[in-house]
DNA sequence: CAGTTGACGGCCC
DNA sequence: GGGGCCGCCAACT
């Protein structure tokens, strides 16, 4: 199991309609030091089929201005279409980040 | 092997 | 409240 697969298997588990931020990623994945590396794993996405990097946005709830697939705007799309409202490029993390048990 | 980069995060000013 | 700097770890060259 690689950094980056670990990354990917937390990346795939968010829920439909829900949002993580890089550093809940990275603790979910074993360290919350590994923010810098969650986006650099998404970066290099291997396989977006399969992983939602679009559900992966900032602490602050604002989305990549860089996307694997299309772009941001794409990301706004996807978002919205699972019910997630996105404003300005920003997401409110207070309703729509995926609720983990970590550290809690 | 060593230096630089990067889809971030937190603290300081 | 907003902007800027440093720190973190792994991958890339």
């Amino acid at each position: 199991m690689n950094t980056f697969e670990r990354i990917y298997e937390q990346v795939k588990k968010i829920p439909y309609g829900r949002v993580a931020s890089y550093g809940q990623i990275a603790a979910l994945a074993g360290n919350r030091r590994w923010s810098r590396v969650v986006g650099y794993a998404l970066h290099v996405n291997p396989d977006p089929d399969h992983i939602p990097c679009y559900r992966v946005v900032t602490k602050d709830g604002k989305l990549s201005e860089a996307f694997a697939f299309g772009g941001i705007n794409r990301q706004e799309g996807l978002l919205e279409a699972e019910g997630v409202k996105v404003t300005d490029g920003c997401v409110d993390m207070n309703r729509f980040r995926w609720e983990t048990p970590w550290i809690g």
